[in-house]
RNA sequence: GUGGGCGUAGCUCAGUUGGUUAGAGCGCCAGAUUGUGAUUCUGGAAGUCGCGGGUUCGAUUCCCGUCGCCCACCCCA
């Protein structure tokens, strides 16, 4: 939608500032001249009928399969304390933030769920049934620069697993996310999941800087995420720097990132110890993603470690196998996060799943449905005088459980009929003076092309 | 943030080497069809040529700025 900019010259006469509490927030009125931006916010979307068609559709997918892996639906306020978002990540997320401050309290809009999906986890801790099985569909917001597939508002389907330390619950995950895949009508091999584990990388650091200095893994792996992007010589000056976060040795660094190159799991066994539990994890994950069908779908990759900084085990992140797109989606266990936010320790996993990178595929591939209006009958009056039969009819049928369209005004029966037409109709009640006069309606049915009358009933 | 490309009707685009009333297809509206969907035909409406400024007798066209979109890079999931 490449529209051009339109304004219009506020009126000032109209300007009204809609109940703007005394002392909150700066709403300060715009000066008499100030011009209307009639465009949405960069970074962020309108959903016309046609958009809300395919997002209903294709969160309605998300919804389905969640459900049928025994997973509920929870949500959380999309505003949050600042705090629960900076705490982990640090002042450079606070620049991604959508934040502001509102009678002292320092709020953000979620820039993604976990968080909040920790803090619910925690308030009821001792209340848990463990293992819980949570699905979100939210919208998340992110100030940051715009590519193709990613804005400042997405929304995504998050799956997480509550309270089970096995690879079970990554296992089950992935096989959810290749559900929704399938249905998507992805063929095998479209879209992959490339798959680590960073608790790899944490017990061969176990001896070495994490002996001392356990915090330093999650700026460990932050660094390593970016791998591809920088190369291999900025990371390793990055990992030895004296100065910075990580401060490896030398050799260190040369280990870390051999390991990374491994493609399989033999070639990262010949870089963990022998009664590698982390390895043992990884062989066991992908025996039972044997027993789901999909090991073949979800390649090992040594160098994947996603760039949260709470993931402490197995990582994964979908993507287009031709790669034209980034992440479809992305995911892993975060075992540490309750009670990095102050609670007791749960093991968890989860994915996220955004609309966006998703919409950009399916349209590249001519996957979206054709999705009509979902209107089953239209009721239509030749003139006024038949509005109150026409609208028993209609309340008739609407009581029945129709979805039912009432011709408004007086709109031309050609063009009500060629109308319910296109929106895939499948019944038009017509009632004219004559019919009225009988105490009938004429039923006409679009795709048979045949009319019969009914009664209009007392 | 840097570089490049683009912005003309609701949509997809053409066009103007600066010159009277700016075009096409699709869509939309109306009629042919006095209560009935398709096709066809006929007619019609719709554009401050993204916005602002400059140059010029004259700018949609040239120049500058700005906003928006796309691509690449940067950054980051």
């Amino acid at each position: 939608m490449s529209q051009g900019r339109k304004h219009i010259e506020k009126n000032p006469s109209a300007e009204q500032t809609p109940g703007a509490a005394p002392g909150s927030a700066p709403a300060s009125a715009p000066a008499p001249s100030e011009e209307l931006d009639l465009q949405p916010p960069r970074g962020t979307r309108d959903f016309y009928p046609d958009e809300m068609r395919r997002r209903n559709w294709l969160f309605g997918l998300f919804r389905e399969t969640a459900g049928r892996f025994g997973f509920e639906e929870v949500d959380a306020p999309m505003v949050e304390h600042a705090s629960l978002f900076t705490r982990k990540a640090g002042e450079e997320i606070v620049h991604q933030l959508y934040h502001f401050v509102l009678h002292d309290r320092h709020l953000a809009l979620r820039p993604e769920m976990t968080p909040s999906l920790a803090r619910m986890v925690i308030a009821r801790q001792g209340a848990m049934r463990f293992p819980i099985r949570w699905f979100t569909v939210t919208q998340n917001w992110r100030y940051e620069r715009m590519t193709r597939g990613r804005r400042r508002e997405h929304y995504q389907w998050n799956m997480d697993i509550w309270g089970e330390p096995s690879v079970e619950a990554e296992a089950e995950l992935l096989s959810a996310m290749f559900t929704v895949l399938d249905a998507l009508g992805l063929a095998r091999g479209k879209v992959k999941v490339r798959l680590n584990s960073r608790a790899l990388l944490e017990e061969s650091l176990r001896t070495g800087v994490l002996a001392k200095r356990p915090e330093v893994f999650a700026p460990l792996c932050v660094v390593i995420d970016k791998l591809d992007k920088i190369g291999a010589e900025a990371v390793t000056e990055l990992l030895c720097d004296p100065a910075g976060a990580v401060g490896l040795s030398a050799g260190e660094a040369e280990s870390v990132l051999a390991m990374l190159a491994a493609r399989s799991l033999d070639e990262a066994a010949r870089f963990a110890a022998p009664d590698s539990a982390a390895l043992a994890d990884l062989r066991r994950l992908y025996a039972l993603l044997e027993a789901y069908g999909i090991a073949d779908q979800v390649p090992f990759d040594a160098s994947v470690v996603r760039g949260l900084a709470y993931y402490t085990g197995v990582v994964f992140e979908a993507f287009d196998a031709a790669g034209s797109l980034r992440a479809i989606a992305g995911g892993g266990r975060y075992d540490r996060l309750a009670e990095t936010l102050g609670g007791k320790p749960v093991p968890a996993v989860g994915f996220g799943f955004g609309d966006a990178v998703i919409g950009e595929l399916l349209e590249d591939e001519g996957l979206w449905p054709a999705l009509a209006r979902d209107v089953q009958d239209v009721v239509y009056a030749f003139s006024s005088a038949e509005k109150p039969a026409a609208i028993a009819v209609a309340t008739r049928l609407r009581a029945a459980g129709r979805r039912v369209e009432l011709a408004l005004g007086t709109a031309k029966l050609k063009r009500v009929l060629g109308d319910a037409d296109k929106a895939g109709v499948e019944r038009v009640w017509l009632i004219g003076e004559d019919e009225r006069a009988r105490g009938v309606v004429k039923v006409r049915d679009l795709a048979k092309k045949m009319e019969h009358e009914e009664p209009l009933k007392g």
